[in-house]
DNA sequence: TTCATTTCTTAATCTAGATTAATGCATGAG
DNA sequence: CTCATGCATTAATCTAGATTAAGAAATGAA
């Protein structure tokens, strides 16, 4: 059953059994439990995960121990802490389980070497690398030009289910502001 | 003698004359004077510009008039509104030289057709774009855990040659500060 | 259920950086 | 060369959001 989830990754209409048969060797289905860490700074070999259900997170902590939230990743969405591992270098992010969550655990290497017969592989990826790069555009757009309570809004607006599955505390970290500011904000809001 | 540039840009060390010849047909040098605006908010075809020699900048105006830095791009690197423009939707950002500039404009549709001859001209895109999330990836995290300060230095330690060549409110506006605010901090600096 | 641990909120201060404003310097156009 | 416009600096204020602290509400483990 897990066809479907690999369709949904590959953000291909169409997929040939051939292909299909071949990404089954490449995955491999994890469970997690909320808390658990999936990948630590510092580590050597971590992978890429599709999220097939429950949501994860990846933050970096900061040389004064503080948390920075870089993105989440519910359902459908892929994790990893990208640029250390196609440059090879140990981690520089956690990643870990917001609820309890079941993965594919992508083995990158061995999907690479399929990239030759199946070159619709390659435009799946450049999608989805794209995608991560409008994601990022808008982030950094925000972070430079909006207000704390500006940037809350835009988070509102944009992942409206997420609200209810992340802590407050969570959503500040991600928007750059204390939990206090953004309680404050919240506070404002719901005045006018 | 533009082969040069074209294989620096796709980040190729070998290339065949047959790519080499069909790649020729796929840009078109333009030479632009300092300050001259290249891609304006709300341009519908606007184009993907390779710099060969010379700086770009990419900018947004904020909703207050502000003006905020996106990128900066000297030789080398690759400009464009690339989320608007894969999208087939307006520019939101503008772009304009710093400097005169030596550019090959790039016809993406073309280069798009021959991707299936040229299968290695996909792996250079995805490159390109790993470096682009590489450096948004940084950026995000420098906006959500530094101070102004810090990210002045990064920036300083990164990009050591582009001090010189770009005016201090570009930078601040780059990281986010005022011109009074990191004129401050240099002031700061140069003290101890 | 009960207790302990987080999370959220409110409030009093504090501060990095914004705003405003004035001055001296470059730089480029004529 | 001269003037005008924009750039960098300094300084006086101001403010969004940080910090600190404490209590209330929610969550979770035993």
């Amino acid at each position: 059953m897990s066809y479907l989830y690999l369709t949904d990754f590959l953000n291909l209409k169409e997929i040939s059994s051939d292909l299909q048969q071949e990404l089954q060797t490449c995955i491999q289905v994890k469970e997690v439990k909320k808390g658990e860490i999936i990948i630590s700074k510092g580590d050597l070999k971590h992978k890429k995960f599709y999220v097939r259900n429950g949501l994860l997170r990846s933050y970096i902590i900061d040389s004064k121990g503080r948390e920075h939230i870089y993105m989440f990743a519910p359902e459908g969405w892929v994790v990893s802490d990208l640029v250390s591992l196609t440059g090879n270098q140990p981690a520089i992010m956690f990643v870990d389980a917001l609820e309890d969550s079941t993965l594919e655990v992508i083995d990158d290497e061995r999907i690479w070497k399929l990239k030759d017969r199946f070159p619709e592989l390659m435009t799946s990826e450049s999608d989805r690398m794209l995608r991560r790069i409008a994601v990022l555009q808008q982030r950094v757009i925000m972070l430079l030009s909006a207000s704390a309570q500006e940037r809350y809004e835009a988070f509102l607006t944009k992942y409206p289910d997420l609200i209810q599955r992340i802590p407050q505390k969570m959503i500040a970290s991600y928007l750059g502001v204390t939990p206090e500011a953004l309680s404050k904000i919240r506070a404002n809001m719901s005045k006018s």
